[in-house]
DNA sequence: TCATTTCACATTGTTGACAATTCCGCAATC
DNA sequence: GATTGCGGAATTGTCAACAATGTGAAATGA
């Protein structure tokens, strides 16, 4: 009977992320069930299913018996975050510097004009979309599952430690420095590409304050609608 | 009400993952909801729970409206997952030998010296929980947690694939080996460490046989039992 | 006034039933 | 004989009600 069928489980997913990292959610925010399932307007069940994912990437923390919370990530997480995608995308775009198709690189560079568009228009949704993406998308290209998978849960840790630390008011991941990325990868420089690769996500943490977790409370209507 | 609580979702997680690292689950068999629900003695929807973290570990693949499957690792994929590991494993092995607590090196030779009385012993269920759970202590004792989520899914995925390709009747990593990797980083040998985890995982890997898959069905419940 | 107990409310956890979808066998047709 | 269309059975997806748990505020006593 139609039950006019609500956003899927990954939809879900996607729209808290969002929120997440465009800081419409703040840390500590507890994510209650029954007033998501309906914001979303869907069932419980549903809701239940996505915390669960969120839960798995690192995004979400759940106590049972208590509830869903908006992870907190402490300044050691936020280090070791970084840690882990210094050592993963070095070895990404090392394997990519060495053999990579025409299509891919094409696809690549698509994503970096995109990402260029965005931030002409200042779309701020799109900017962090696609940044975020563009590592992902990097690490797609490789054609390991298991490194995408690894990545894309790095990402949205990233997302999260960002949206938390950031001092700044830009938004990380310039499309310049990917785009330099990329002409690495072209011209097969190994050597070249690791080392951008590695400056890029210096630059990103460098942006970071890494002293207080500022709480705030929050509306969640507002925040995920 | 009592209800004779069943197991908890981890539980059941772990009793699947066993199963199939042991063998009895074999790639492409179906796990039926209804069937686990009777046989763990809990309702469909923590199966469900389970299912879905199975599905996140990569143990099994989800298609929507048909069911779950236990997950049939291609050859690259196998590759693609060793690959993954040395990288990773290298920088665990080579943050631990820079720094390590006496305590830390204490847990680590207690559980070597546990899986050298489950070789005496001959107890493959041990066996397997504790040649993986070196690993995984190891990645645990560097303090983050994100390379010890990551370590989980190479070691489930590397029992997935040691279950379908191992084409010895030993199981994977030995304890000597191990042992030797905790001496050289009580020492503080970086490099010695770093090579002595390279060949270990090399020696895994040799013992695949990265040909074909043979296809069995099985039943369900002799395996879950 | 402060600590402690009690109790009601809010939230999560669980269950069983129902709806929707897919698969498999069978028959009819070309 | 191979193919296609059509139920019926089996399985997954969804939901709403109920039970269990934790929280916080009010009441009580020192």
């Amino acid at each position: 009977m139609a039950e006019q069928n609500g956003p899927s489980t990954q939809q879900i997913v996607e729209k808290v992320w969002l929120s997440i990292a465009e800081r419409r959610l703040r840390p500590g925010v507890q994510l209650k069930e029954e007033q998501m399932a309906a914001i979303f307007n869907v069932s419980r069940a549903r809701i239940r299913q996505a915390l669960t994912v969120l839960e798995r990437d690192g995004l979400v923390t759940i106590i049972p018996n208590r509830g869903a919370f908006v992870s907190k990530p402490s300044v050691e997480e936020a280090r070791d975050v970084f840690f882990v995608r210094r050592t993963v995308e070095r070895c990404v775009v090392e394997r990519l510097s060495r053999s990579v198709s025409k299509a891919d690189l094409k696809r690549l560079r698509d994503h970096v004009a995109k990402e260029r568009i965005a931030n002409a228009q200042d779309i701020t949704t799109d900017i962090i979309k696609l940044s975020g993406g563009f590592h992902l998308l990097l690490a797609e290209t490789v054609g390991s599952d298991f490194l995408f998978t690894t990545m894309r849960d790095l990402i949205s840790r990233s997302s999260l430690i960002t949206a938390v630390y950031r001092n700044t008011n830009r938004f990380n991941c310039g499309p310049d420095e990917h785009a330099e990325i990329v002409e690495a990868i072209t011209n097969n420089d190994v050597d070249k590409a690791t080392r951008l690769m590695a400056h890029h996500l210096e630059h990103v943490e460098s942006e970071l304050d890494l002293s207080e977790i500022r709480d705030l409370s929050h509306d969640l209507r507002s925040a995920l609608a």
